[in-house]
RNA sequence: GGCCGCGUAGCUCAACUGGAUAGAGUACUUGACUACGAAUCAAGCGGUUGAAGGUUCGAAUCCUUCCGCGGUCACCA
């Protein structure tokens, strides 16, 4: 029986109450492992905290549940038989996965995160996105659920043509050989051409006297593009092939992005293909009486019922607009892969149309509508604000990588612990450390919250930071790779100290923790745990000699207890796509 | 302006979802490397949780108002 449950008996037979009980653990400045608050009770039991929760622990005590207790004010601290820990800690260490559950067992999920268009290359916002992508998928993943990865490529629209148009009538034939530069990075180039000819030609029609508004729409360069989507749209061969062209550099640029990240897809969908999908599931819906059509022949739904207003989902030319195709991708989706659930990776700029569409999926009556999600990260911030390409403050995602590798390379060099590594073997481990140093930085943040990058204070490498997690990941293999073989030791007469004792604890707490950021879809809980972990790992290192203990029994003990912080750290940095070396 | 979200140490972030004296890192000051790796550990400094009310045994967390910041209100995506 859990101590909860204990404690459930209790309370039911002292004071007739029936509730759930929620343990918290015992902060350290008190003595104690668990914490049963008794303030919720005192109106059932008639008596002051202090006497209530020692009839409470006195109860638990005569049962055997707790070995001691002791009270301050309203909060029972309860201490337990130290067996009850190494039992479990034993247990754990002989399931051998960490008390995970087995892969698959949970059903089937999609992930859907990155979406970039194909007219500039990725940036810091886009990192925050793939890197929270990527890590929930893992996070599902190792708690049990079979996960389909999936992104949608926004590879067709007026945005695409300008990039084309604009290399087209200025690009003089540049190809990524031409010029050496990285395909993604040639379109992004013309696509900030295009704006750089288009704001010309705005201002010489207002000095002609034209006024702003109509400027703005009657640019030739903006009536080239729309010409040029026409022509996309009409099937043009030619304009088929130049954009088939210009989006497979985008496309070899993207995944050269995604191989350094460490980031993958199971499928991607095309813009250009699920485009008019939705359209026949919104007709079907007007039959229905779902949406409503205007005079103009425009459908619309009226979603004042849900205290929100009316939105547009087929244009009066017949033709899809953004809401329409996530409704046809997202039943196609469901087609494709029978999943439970799908969540959706993107801003929270995009809340409002994410709720929109979860109604309209609902109303449409998808039984899986229920479990949709929209995983809604906030913005990257630089110090001068929201990063805006027009205005050439965007983070590249490329530069950042390799600023990240070329610093960790840097301070590995300085620090000199790397002799006898061979080139590749170093510049492997200069990717994995500067990439830990990124993307805990990021992941550690909760994702709903936007935060700051300043791109002027490089990211740590000392701290609460992926390289000191993988520190002391090296530091415990080296402990290993040293440690003598074949001693062991008996469970049984193992007395421990406390800080083996808040180890095993810190370590047990693994598999829940990994089911928490599961739940919550956040990577931050599971970078905390494993800092904390980290932490603790570090002060009882730094406090007990492990190889030099005092028996050999005990040498063992701190080796194995040493190899299950190895083990849990490796899994919960995979959890958020960090690697860990074997020495750094 | 309507709606949504956010304001926590100088800076970057936590706080088990309403619990005990609000914690870490960084920066700054100091101590520890001929014990297993000092990218480490230990100590100090740093707070009216934007402001004011309210709810209750108890509020950073819930409610109201105000201030500040951001997002969104397209027949764009």
């Amino acid at each position: 029986m859990t101590l909860e449950q204990h404690i459930s008996q209790v309370l039911k037979e002292r004071y007739d109450l029936e509730v759930s009980v929620e343990l918290q653990e015992t902060r350290k400045e008190f003595d104690g492992d668990h914490t049963l608050v008794v303030f919720p009770f005192l109106r059932a039991a008639k008596g002051k905290p202090e006497e209530v929760a020692s009839t409470i622990g006195q109860d638990l005590k005569d049962r055997g549940a707790i070995k001691e207790f002791n009270v301050v004010k309203g909060f029972l601290n309860m201490v337990m038989d130290q067996n009850v820990f190494t039992d479990e800690f034993k247990a754990f260490c002989e399931s051998n996965n960490l008390g995970l559950p087995a892969a698959g067992s949970k059903g089937k999920y999609i992930v859907e995160y990155s979406s970039p268009n194909t007219n500039k290359p990725l940036h810091l916002g886009h990192i925050r996105n793939n890197l929270l992508g990527s890590s929930v998928a893992k996070i599902l993943e190792t708690n049990g659920v079979d996960v389909t990865k999936v992104q949608i490529i926004n590879d067709r629209g007026i945005h695409i043509c300008k990039s084309m148009l604009a290399w087209q009538e200025h690009g003089n034939g540049e190809t990524p050989e031409s010029t050496g530069l990285k395909g993604d990075h040639l379109v992004g180039k013309y696509y900030v051409k295009f704006d750089q000819v288009y704001k010309a030609e705005i201002k010489t029609l207002i000095d002609g006297g034209m006024d702003e508004e109509q400027a703005k729409k009657q640019a030739p360069s903006l009536v080239k593009a729309q010409e040029m989507l026409l022509k996309w749209e009409q099937g043009d061969s030619a304009t088929i092939s130049l954009w088939e062209t210009m989006n497979g550099w985008v496309y070899e640029g993207f995944n050269t992005t995604y191989e350094k990240l460490g980031v993958s897809f199971d499928k991607n969908y095309y813009e250009s293909q699920t485009y008019v999908l939705g359209k026949d599931d919104v007709l079907k819906g007007l039959e229905q009486g779902i949406f409503y059509q205007k005079e103009d022949g425009s459908v619309w739904i009226d979603l004042e019922g849900e205290g929100l207003d009316h939105k547009l989902v087929l244009r009066k030319d017949g033709t899809s607009v953004y809401m329409t195709q996530d409704i046809g991708t997202a039943i196609q989706r469901f087609k494709d892969f029978e999943a439970k659930g799908m969540t959706y990776v993107v801003g929270n700029e995009q809340d409002y149309h994410f709720k929109v569409l979860f109604i309209i999926l609902k109303k449409l009556g998808y039984e899986w509508a229920n479990s949709l999600h929209h995983l809604s990260y906030g913005m990257v911030d630089l110090p001068s604000g929201k990063m805006k390409s027009r205005e050439g403050t965007v983070v590249d995602a490329d530069d950042l990588i390799d600023s990240m590798v070329a610093d960790a390379g840097a301070i590995s060099k300085e620090l000199g612990k790397i002799e006898g590594m061979d080139e590749a073997e170093q510049q492997a481990l200069f990717h994995t450390l500067g990439l830990g140093a990124l993307k805990y930085f990021i992941l550690k943040v909760d994702p709903k919250k936007r935060m700051l990058f300043n791109p002027a204070e490089s990211i740590d490498f000392t701290g609460n930071t992926g390289p000191f997690i993988q520190y002391t990941y090296a530091r415990i293999q080296s402990l290993q790779r040293k440690g003598p073989e074949g001693l062991s030791f008996d469970w049984n007469t193992l007395a421990t100290n406390s800080e083996e004792l808040t180890l095993m604890k810190a370590i047990l707490a693994y598999p829940s923790t990994v089911a928490q950021a599961a739940e919550a879809l956040s990577p931050a809980v599971l970078a905390n745990y494993t800092y904390d972990l980290v932490k603790k790992y570090n002060g009882f290192y730094q406090n007990n000699s492990i190889l030099n203990a005092e028996s050999d029994e005990r040498i063992a003990f701190r080796l194995l207890l040493s190899k299950k912080v190895g083990e849990v750290i490796a899994s919960s940095m995979n959890c958020l796509g960090i690697q860990v070396p074997n020495r750094m």
